[in-house]
Order: structure tokens, then C-alpha cells, then sequence
DNA sequence: TGTCCGTATGTCGGATCTGACATAGTATGC
DNA sequence: GCATACTATGTCAGATCCGACATACGGACA
């Protein structure tokens, strides 16, 4: 993760311990968010490819456009839970999820 | 789903809005309740492997015995967010992850 | 029997996350 | 210019989840 990177991530309101956590090779909390922010991304990925409006998917996840905004800019306020959860409405399976959470192509991820 | 462990979820606090809803085929409510249970099972697992008691645990994730107890439970007042947190602490990579989010056998489960 | 040791269950105050709303930004078409 | 459509940001009360604690359960060993 480097100094471009953190700027990005603590204007999405996340914090971090100390410098070398961060700049350091890992840790659990650095995988955390990597895993949050590939979920996001793939969130706005699907929602687009279906043409769907962030209105429109907050109505098939009983939200609001503003927290679907959040959550695929991986804002510290959106728990990995709604993530995963909303790709799970989305239609997407337990492979299309083990493929984004590896960092794998979606293949045809729904 | 069947009606035995719809029994066995309900004890652990889980509530379900239809009979049709769990009895039927699938649903995303089912899916992140199964993926919620095979993190759970893991976790406990991983615990096992690496000779720690729950108590062990509680101190590496600074939570208390009693938490760890319904982690590994699945009970509903245990986010997917904080297991997958705790799998993380316990050194599991992206890769154990995904395998046991596809529901593959952990390899080398770190 | 009693007493360790690990695990399970119930409760609770406080922390975190949520949907909702207001409003500001940004792009496209007129 | 000014609409119109979509997205981003800020705030907040209420819901959910958290760690902590108390206490009960269960097996093993004497």
C-alpha cells in the first residue's frame, strides 16, 4: 500500500495505527481493507454491467442511494457484512465471491 | 435447508420471515446464512488445529471467551464482518479464504 | 464426591453501522 | 445559460453488534 493509496483511503474515513503498519508488508488490518475495497469495486462493477442506477439498487436492497455511494467507495462506514451481502442479492454465487475475494477474474460473474 | 437444521439455527437466535423462505431453494437470505456457518466452522477449526482455547483466542482477537463461543456458533449477534476478521488474525490469507467461501478443503490452512 | 478446565448461555452498556434525508457535485442535452 | 439524471458527501437517530461479566454445563481425573 503506498502514500497515494493511504491519502485515498483516509479521505474514505479510515485510520491507521502507525505508519509502518501500513507502508509494512501486511498485517491483518491491511488485508481487511483490501478484501473491503475489492468487494466494493466489484459492487460497482456488477451493478453496471446489470445498467442498473445506484437508486435503483438501493431500492432492491431496501437502502438508500447515498449508503450504496458509500459502500462502493469502501467508506470505513460500510461493513464488509452489507458488502457481501449485497453482491449476495445481486445474484451472485459462492464461486463469483471466493473468485473476487482471491483476486480473480469474475469469469461471468452473474 | 432442512427442517433439523432450521431447528438448530433458530436456537442460535436466527429468525426466518416464511417457511417457504428456507425450505426453498435458496434465496440470498440462506446463502449468507450458510456462508456465515462455514466461516464459523472454520474458525473453530483453524482454533483447533493450533491448540488454542477459546480463551486464547478471545486475548489474540481482544474479545472475551464468551464471544468467541458464539462466533464459532453462528449465532446471529456475530457479524460475517467479525469472523472473517478473526480468520484474518489467525493468519489466513485471501486464498484460505476464498477456499472456504467456495467451500474447497483449506489445503494448507495456514 | 469435588474441583479443575474448557465451553456455552444470558445479559447489558456502549460502540459501530444503518437507512434516511438534505444537499452538493458532475455530466449530458437543450 | 438551465434542466435533467446520476453520483457524492454530511449528518443523525435508531438498530445492530461488540466486549465484558456472571454463571451454567460438561468431561476428566482423583
Amino acid at each position: 500500500m503506498d502514500e497515494r493509496k493511504r491519502k485515498r483511503l483516509e479521505a474514505r474515513g479510515w485510520k491507521f495505527g502507525s505508519v509502518p503498519e501500513f507502508l509494512g508488508l501486511s498485517g491483518e488490518e491491511a488485508a481487511y481493507i483490501e478484501l473491503k475495497l475489492r468487494l466494493a469495486t466489484s459492487l460497482r462493477e456488477v451493478r453496471q454491467r446489470r445498467r442498473l442506477t445506484q437508486g435503483d439498487l438501493a431500492k432492491l436492497l431496501r437502502s438508500s442511494q447515498s449508503r450504496v455511494a458509500k459502500m462502493e467507495a469502501g467508506e470505513s462506514s460500510v461493513s464488509l457484512d452489507r458488502l457481501i451481502r449485497s453482491l449476495l442479492v445481486l445474484g451472485l454465487s459462492n464461486t463469483d465471491l471466493s473468485r473476487i475475494i482471491a483476486r480473480r477474474r469474475p469469469a461471468s460473474a452473474a
